[in-house]
DNA sequence: AGCACGCCGACT
DNA sequence: GTCGGCGTGCTC
């Protein structure tokens, strides 16, 4: 009887053996549901065999072939079995967790048929530019169908208030409702609004002109037009009838892109894959992508993993972003397994950023990427704006703001300008102290220190979650002077109320943008200018350009540059640069104040000179001489558990295990983890690193079966094969 | 990972 | 006498 070997979401490495009825057909990359202990789950073919290693009589039969979706094509299989191998990480959970979760259940997966709308006859003699410009909704669901028809889900991307207008419509008889066009998915209408630049249409063109695989490196400072390349290469693509695959960091502006690609693109269908999905919409788009119908997929990292049978671009826009990399789990880099996809599948990729990670821009200086460059802002009139740094070296500072900073707001105030505000630390401080006897509020349950946070007279970890009232007394000396120590998004945020009190304020980071809509909310109350000055973390950096936005400040970035975390410095320069990148975008010249303590530091005078070149050449001696990646290759054991001791006698046989193998690779000591104790476990790890990939690669096949005969009762370890945080 | 089996302590 | 603690071992 023929046998499959199926893949299937344990943590074991191997696959598992079924029969199958001779008369049941059955193919590689099928669903099946199979027998497991005493549960039935449902696992893919991986291979077809005519024997097993196993005894017969110990092999059940599969349960059912689940054929209501085609199987996974090999190529993906293919891609899942390298990542599985790469990263060390059981093949089954690897194939299964690339899967939308609808498709890892036993239940069929019902593809609803969804109602197509199109003009109608009468519709389409209607004159748009008579049409009342107040039905705003209305008008852009018939502009969206003059291409022709779309679907309710398409046309539900328009806005949220589409439903009740698509009604009007239907009611006024000016749309119809029409099957599913089943035609083929062409996609050869373009909205070409811009007018490239030369050095826009030369990355475009060298692109184009690539045949297979080739990895180039977009490097475009901030408003250069990026995107513009991107859908110039996109349109060449989707002309061919090919899919183009658009990774994107973890924000919450996928539902804006997707306007966006829709508005230049009308009639590609377009697949956004993000986490506000919902099952059954994720399964539904991922099904569009596997039939080739979503000519277009725009998503987070998982999305790298998304079927594409006509794949014929990889776009990463962001690349040096590191949420690309997955932190758990499967702990792949998107970007990289990306560029694995471009390669196997034999197309271009281009990774996009105006601060490439330094291994992209090593890759791009040694010839292994491509380097296309993006020097000038699109917008001729748009200038760069002017990046000053306020040496607070020996300045008294009110909660944390110079003097000078202050001034810089006034003026912006007096014009009726925006400024924003930039501290990378949310609530009011980061710590409070006794001033008798120096106590500071630990974490009960990690190594980290509360969070004070005013607000809800709180103290809180930004770890673990745990939070307890702000006590009235030191619980070490029973001292009531208690001190906040050091200064967060809420502190600023007050100071500035207090120095300005006819000022609108408005602070945005994840405390105040935690409701959902709240960010959207806020993002529209600050382009409409509802608010003078914007106090706020990360999340500000990111995302829409505030056009009468002049003034950024950056309160106090000193920390990353002595950090032990040696990409520390690298990841503040792409975080300056990208805030710096908000100011002054339109006509009006924008202003960058940047206090520290150390203004002469290279990353400072890089960042004046908006010279990424010159901060890269300095990253790079530095790494080469410390020996730091992209010199190296490097892989990280951690493990956390109850027991320190426990923690430390696994990782310290590991370590001997490592050095048995005799193998040329650089074996550092044990070392508890930057976070030592998290939710009451303890952490640590061990570092091993290798002059090649290939010898380090070859070291850890080796150890890691190793690893998997050591006993490691009641702690977790995992492998973390380039790691980007230690 | 689940989920069994299995062998030792405090309870109706 | 049982209920239940989590150590060990297996899943085709």
């Amino acid at each position: 009887m023929p046998i499959v070997r199926v893949a299937l979401d344990v943590p074991l490495s191997t696959l598992f053996d079924y029969l199958v009825g001779a008369e049941v057909s059955v193919e590689i990359g099928q669903r099946v549901l199979v027998p497991f202990g005493r549960k039935q789950v449902v696992g893919i073919v991986m291979e077809l065999a005519e024997n097993s290693a196993l005894a017969s009589e110990r092999l059940k039969p599969v349960v059912q072939v689940l054929d209501d979706v085609p199987p996974l094509p090999a190529e993906l299989l293919a891609l899942l079995c390298f990542c599985s191998d790469y990263y060390h990480h059981p093949l089954g959970m690897t194939v299964l967790a690339a899967l939308p979760t609808r498709l890892r259940v036993p239940e069929a997966v019902a593809i609803k048929q969804e109602t197509s709308y199109a003009l109608s006859a009468q519709g389409r003699t209607l004159d748009l530019e008579q049409f009342p410009k107040r039905r705003a909704v209305q008008l852009r669901i018939l502009q969206a169908l003059q291409y022709g028809s779309l679907s309710g889900m398409q046309l539900r991307a328009l806005s949220s208030s589409v439903p009740v207008n698509l009604k009007a419509l239907l009611d006024a008889g000016w749309v119809e409702t029409c099957a599913t066009a089943e035609a083929a998915p062409a996609a050869h209408l373009f909205n070409e609004t811009h007018i490239l630049t030369a050095a826009q249409q030369q990355a475009v063109d060298t692109v184009a002109q690539t045949q297979g695989y080739r990895c180039f490196l977009l490097h475009g400072i901030t408003g250069s037009g990026k995107t513009e390349v991107y859908v110039h290469l996109m349109h060449q693509v989707l002309q061919r009838g090919g899919q183009v695959l658009l990774l994107v960091p973890e924000i919450n502006l996928t539902p804006q892109l997707e306007n966006y690609f829709h508005s230049r693109f009308p009639d590609a269908e377009l697949a956004s894959l993000h986490s506000g999905l919902n099952d059954g919409e994720r399964a539904k788009k991922w099904l569009r992508a596997q039939s080739g119908r979503a000519r277009i997929v725009l998503g987070t990292r998982l999305s790298v993993f998304a079927p594409l049978p006509q794949l014929g671009l990889i776009l990463v826009d962001e690349e040096h972003d590191a949420s690309f990399k997955q932190q758990d789990g499967l702990r792949y880099s998107a970007r990289d397994v990306a560029i694995f996809r471009a390669n196997q599948r034999g197309v271009p990729i281009v990774l996009g950023s105006a601060t490439p990670s330094l291994e992209s821009y090593y890759n791009a200086q040694n010839g292994r990427y491509q380097m296309l460059k993006l020097s000038q802002r699109a917008a001729e009139q748009a200038q760069l704006p002017q990046v000053r740094c306020l040496n607070i070296g020996n300045i008294p500072l009110q909660e944390g703001i110079s003097p000078a900073m202050l001034t810089a707001l006034e003026e912006r105030l007096r014009r009726k300008e925006q400024s924003l505000i930039f501290i990378n630390r949310r609530g009011y401080a980061p710590v409070l102290m006794c001033t008798a006897c120096g106590w500071l509020s630990g974490c009960p349950n990690c190594a980290g220190k509360l969070v004070l946070h005013l607000q809800d007279r709180r103290l809180r970890c930004h770890h673990c979650g745990h939070q307890e009232r702000v006590p009235h007394a030191c619980p070490g000396c029973g001292n009531t002077d208690l001190q906040p120590v050091g200064i967060g998004t809420q502190r600023v945020e007050e100071a500035l109320r207090a120095h300005f009190p006819g000022a609108r304020i408005l602070r945005v980071d994840r405390d105040s943008t935690r409701n959902k809509g709240a960010w959207n909310a806020m993002r529209k109350q600050i382009h409409d200018g509802g608010a003078d000055i914007l106090v706020g973390t990360q999340i500000l950096a990111k995302g829409h350009d505030f056009p009468n936005l002049t003034l950024v400040g950056v309160l106090n970035p000193d920390g990353a540059l002595y950090s032990a975390d040696f990409r520390a410095s690298e990841k503040l320069f792409a975080q300056l640069a990208q805030v710096a990148g908000r100011a002054g975008r339109a006509d009006k010249p924008g202003e960058v104040l940047v206090q520290t303590a150390f203004p002469d530091h290279p990353l400072f005078r890089a960042l004046r000179a908006h010279d990424y070149d010159a901060w890269a050449r300095t990253l790079l001696v530095e790494r080469e001489q410390a020996g730091f990646p992209p010199f190296v290759f490097q892989v990280l054991l951690r493990a956390e558990g109850k027991q320190e001791s426990e923690v430390h006698a696994f990782l310290k046989r590991a370590r001997e295990a490592a050095i048995a193998l005799s193998l040329p690779v650089e074996i550092y000591g044990v070392v508890a983890a930057a976070m030592a104790k998290r939710a009451n476990h303890s952490r640590a790890q061990l570092l091993v690193q290798g002059a090649t990939r290939k010898s380090l690669h070859q070291f850890l096949r080796a150890w890691d079966t190793l690893l998997n005969g050591l006993p490691a009762q009641k702690l977790r370890w995992s492998l973390d094969i380039d790691p980007l945080e230690f």
